[in-house]
DNA sequence: TCATGTTTTGTTACTTTATAACGTAATGAT
DNA sequence: ATCATTACGTTATAAAGTAACAAAACATGA
């Protein structure tokens, strides 16, 4: 998945994975909803709401913000996407069959956002917490730097 | 720090902190900046750009948002303050003096932001990076959850 | 099947958050 | 005092997000 030569398939997969989560949740992944899916899964990168918005105006120009912004709350209620709070952006959850935090590695050079998933860094967050007495609902951590393609590239 | 009954040392301690940062960065804490770092202090909760400005619109009406926003960027530039991307807000900080990465703990019951400073964390962060190749510039960690004055009375 | 409640989408209007661009004033160094 | 630099004022606008209500689609039991 790192190295994503047929984007395709990433693309294919990941809209296969939300019709059959939405299927066993009992959520109703919509046309609509499954285009904006789409569209962020267009790439690796995190998509603005009003990105998503202008695309979708070329196909049906009654597309209002709420309209996206729906699509959105639903996806992320689903675990079908993160939000990338450092972007104000969307990006494409690449293993919503198990629930868990965004830890968001996002490169500064290509733009492409990688999730970092090591129970090890679960358990530091959940270490470093526990002498505080802090009961944590929610936890997001966002990685800016370079990505190890463009680290390769730039060095 | 945690419990705090006088607040106001914390507002005098953070801007005492300031003025001394500063001059040893030759950073020039005018009398703006320093209002802003003030009214951002007055609580240990997160402000809005917008609630600042409102503040200082009843001292000087001329204030307009870039007003705001270019004393917030010196003071994040300064390390004086952390942006809290989740809020679309700014807190103090509470140990300008050696730089950092934003790790924040915000109560959603009180509103109160803590920074959680452990090296322990950073160093999991660290590890679990270095497989990834992925080379960090910003690292930053936003936990949302009850903090334990809030957790006791909910409990 | 059709009446009914629920969910989804359309629509209008607006709020909140943030920045670009350019002019003026204050400051500091020589 | 002059000049360069930095900070601040001002106007306008961009970007991001939501409230509130209407219409359409769906689903489900009588």
């Amino acid at each position: 998945m790192s190295h994503c030569t047929h984007h395709d398939h990433c693309l294919a997969h990941a809209l296969d994975q939300a019709e059959t989560l939405c299927q066993s949740h009992g959520a109703r992944l919509t046309p609509l909803r499954r285009r904006v899916l789409e569209l962020i899964w267009a790439s690796h990168e995190a998509v603005k709401a009003y990105d998503i918005l202008s695309r979708l105006s070329t196909e049906d120009h009654t597309v209002k913000p709420p309209t996206v912004y729906r699509a959105l709350d639903f996806l992320l209620e689903q675990g079908l996407v993160h939000r990338v709070d450092s972007l104000n952006a969307f990006v494409g959850c690449s293993h919503p069959d198990e629930p868990h935090e965004a830890r968001l590695l996002i490169c500064t050079r290509c733009g492409r956002v990688d999730e970092l998933a090591t129970p090890e860094l679960d358990d530091a967050i959940a270490r470093a917490l526990a002498p505080t007495g802090f009961q944590p609902t929610r936890a997001r951590l966002e990685i800016h730097g370079l990505c190890a393609d463009c680290a390769k590239k730039t060095s």
